[in-house]
DNA sequence: CAAAACTGCCTTTTT
DNA sequence: GGCAGTTTTG
């Protein structure tokens, strides 16, 4: 396909570097394949390491060098990391912003969309996003009503259930109609409770903000050709991660040029528990005829050993685009794999050899970084690392944003910044205690129902006695109505302040009014604790100054809305930036999918750890993709790589035997890496030491099999 | 109405 | 071994 533009790189082998040549200088041949093919549908398959972002940035800059539009280039990442990353990187390459470059992730492409189209889909521009704890009481308030009484687990089911329905697009009614047993009857009727509760409160949750504007798309060909005719090249990073309703998104925008560019590995897709189909990167090519595909496949990241070993572990997948990762650096040092007594020889092994790279070979503590399958194999770690007054940082885990502090102030600003929002105020309508009851709570709710205007109304009504007569329900009590007048002047005051713009006033004045503060300060009586509780809070109030500062043009539910889509956006950015050098990282393999480092240490790889239990109860699929996240854990290493497992572990408060993950045993007899033995020097037991090497012996018996 | 005891459930992974 | 949700008690 020629471009239009006529004067672009004529398609010459590899070397060449026409008219474009800073720009594409130093890019391999494939790489300079997927750059200069600007036209038509393009699928990169970039393996781990090969230059995956260098390819998107140089494209983005190529496209702006070929004189096409920055407002006609939209590029979609999955994380605001991401999204940063590369925005920073063509700044580099360009030496300008790129600020006309609509560069974002799914989520905050459907936020914008709907946003600037909600009136056309009868949701109000000024909506909540709901989070998974959102959602969670939510559904547990629905399954509450419904059935009288609930399990937590089953709530988590619920939600898991309607989640995937919505990213694989099933409607509430195609859910209900297709319902085959009580469980689904169950699920379809609190979907669509659900989904009508959401919204009468003017809410979203993360599946609507990719849902909401594909239906909208659809249903309003003016609106997409609107959207087709300004995006005319579309970028998309991390394509083997995209679920069915991102896709249907992409497909409503990509026009009839189909100027698009996927870009993306089917060997880390890890993200199928999200939905996810990675079946969407294999089949490319007959979704887009004509499509081209570009390979990468030289990678500038590992040594020959570490990439050998990552080759081998998904070698025998059997869906995938075949693609063999060959290292441009040496062969460098064979992985070890060392084997633990327990859990905490584990730790101790890992900090030692940390404290060794750290003191003797005077590696920088950012250099190195510990992988985990889950968030919470994070603590002893952390435990240790702050004894040996290692500095190090925890990549991930939500812990911040469920913090009650947290939650609870973000309650209140979610309730000031839209009136409808009945969920959040009722999870601080008394909080702290201000005099009202579970009964009394009850019969506002009534109250706000029959009338059919939002819980701050019937407050507001309540509070000066002109509810009007109500069948059953006895008048509101004094003190009911007191504290409702209270709230009623809290958020009339907020209200006033969000209207002059005063929005950090607003923020701090509603927890003055509301004397949350004294509540906080009065459950922490240990003054340490509650210094560290409250700092929390800080941070949220922080990241609203940072935002007023920046002289925005939205109002606070933007605020809101970018906060909820971009968890890491509270943390102070200088710190981030200074300390991503000096300690030692702490993550999960998901989030540590796209970088790497000098030295990784993989923890805990062990049966039902990786592959996870329940994967392995969900079946091969699952395992599958198990083994790709061992994959990326690898293959984050540049030269020293060490896994590590443990004989014993302590699981819910109890010590349990481990076996080697299937994975390691799997290439344990392939000689690509060294089995080890690590001895602590502590009291062992001699029960101990013979459990211990009863499990090494077994490891060794099945791996020189 | 609030604190204290008590139960049962866990534990993937993230926008 | 820890949390959250529930029941019991003061």
């Amino acid at each position: 396909m020629k471009s239009p533009g006529g004067k672009s790189a004529s398609s010459k082998a590899p070397g060449s570097c026409p008219p474009h040549g800073v720009l594409l200088a130093g890019l391999n041949r494939a790489q300079l394949e997927a750059v200069t093919t600007t036209e038509g549908p393009l699928l990169v398959l970039a393996g781990a390491g090969t230059g995956k972002t260098r390819v998107i940035t140089h494209r983005i800059a190529y496209l702006m060098d070929k004189g096409v539009r920055e407002r006609s280039i939209l590029a979609v990442t999955f994380t605001n990391k991401a999204a940063r990353e590369m925005r920073e990187r063509v700044r580099r390459l360009l030496g300008k912003d790129a600020s006309g470059v609509t560069l974002l992730t799914f989520h905050s492409l459907g936020a914008r969309i709907l946003r600037a189209e909600a009136s056309l889909l009868g949701y109000r521009e000024r909506y909540n996003i709901y989070d998974t704890s959102d959602q969670l009481s939510l559904i547990k308030t629905i399954l509450r009503d419904i059935r009288g009484a609930l399990q937590a687990a089953d709530a988590r089911r619920v939600l898991a259930a309607i989640s995937r329905a919505k990213s694989r697009f099933a409607l509430p009614d195609d859910f209900h109609a297709s319902a085959s047993d009580d469980w689904e009857e169950l699920v379809a009727l609190v979907y669509t409770r659900y989904q009508e509760e959401l919204r009468a409160m003017s809410c979203v949750d993360f599946d609507d903000l990719i849902l909401l504007p594909v239906l909208l798309l659809e249903k309003e060909p003016e609106v997409q050709a609107r959207y087709r005719a300004r995006f005319r090249y579309l970028l998309v990073d991390e394509y083997q991660d995209t679920n069915a309703a991102q896709y249907r998104l992409l497909r409503c925008l990509v026009g009839p040029e189909r100027n698009l560019c996927v870009v993306g590995d089917d060997d880390q897709s890890i993200y199928g528990f999200r939905g996810a189909e990675m079946d969407k990167i294999l089949r490319f090519e007959r979704d887009f005829p004509g499509a081209r595909v570009v390979k990468l496949e030289e990678n500038y990241r590992s040594t020959s050993n570490i990439l050998d070993l990552a080759n081998a572990v998904i070698a025998g997948l059997p869906a995938r685009h075949k693609k063999t990762l060959r290292s441009t650096l040496g062969a460098g040092k064979l992985v070890r794999s060392v084997l633990s007594p327990d859990e905490s020889g584990e730790v101790n092994f890992i900090l030692g050899e940390i404290q060794d790279l750290l003191t003797n070979e005077h590696v920088q503590s950012g250099q190195i970084a510990i992988l985990l399958r889950a968030a919470a194999q994070a603590r002893p770690f952390e435990e240790k690392l702050r004894i040996r007054r290692i500095s190090y940082t925890v990549v991930g885990g939500q812990s911040y944003f469920d913090r009650k502090e947290v939650r609870d102030v973000l309650a209140y600003w979610m309730a000031a910044a839209n009136p409808q929002d009945d969920f959040s105020l009722l999870r601080i309508l008394n909080v702290p205690r201000r005099g009202f009851g579970q009964k009394s709570i009850e019969k506002l709710n009534r109250l706000a129902h029959s009338l059919r205007v939002p819980l701050q109304k019937a407050l507001e009504l309540v509070a000066h006695g002109e509810e009007g007569k109500t069948e059953g329900d006895e008048g509101f009590s004094e003190s009911c109505r007191k504290a409702a007048r209270h709230v009623g002047e809290i958020f009339g005051r907020a209200a006033g302040r969000l209207e002059r713009r005063e929005f950090s006033l607003m923020a701090r004045g509603l927890l003055e009014d509301s004397s949350y503060r004294e509540a906080v300060d009065e459950l922490y009586p240990d003054p340490l604790i509650r210094q560290s509780r409250w700092a929390a809070v800080e941070e949220l109030h922080q990241s609203v100054e940072r935002w007023e500062k920046e002289g925005p043009d939205g109002d606070f539910g933007d605020f809101l809305g970018a906060l909820s889509l971009d968890r890491g956006d509270r943390d102070d950015k200088g710190r981030e930036a200074k300390e991503e050098f000096s300690q030692v990282m702490l993550m999960t393999l998901h989030s540590a999918k796209g970088l790497e480092f000098p030295h990784v240490f993989l923890a805990g790889v062990e049966e039902d750890m990786l592959p996870h239990k329940r994967a392995v109860s969900e079946g091969d699929s699952a395992i599958e993709e198990e083994r790709r996240l061992f994959y990326v854990g690898i293959t984050r290493a540049q030269k020293v790589l060490t896994i590590t497992h443990a004989a014993a572990r302590s699981l819910y408060g109890e010590q349990k035997p481990r076996q080697p993950s299937r994975f390691l045993l799997e290439v344990a007899k392939s000689g690509l890496l060294v089995s080890e033995i690590y001895s602590p020097k502590v009291e062992v037991s001699e029960e101990d030491v013979q459990g211990y090497l009863e499990q090494f012996r077994r490891l060794r018996a099945r791996t020189s099999t």
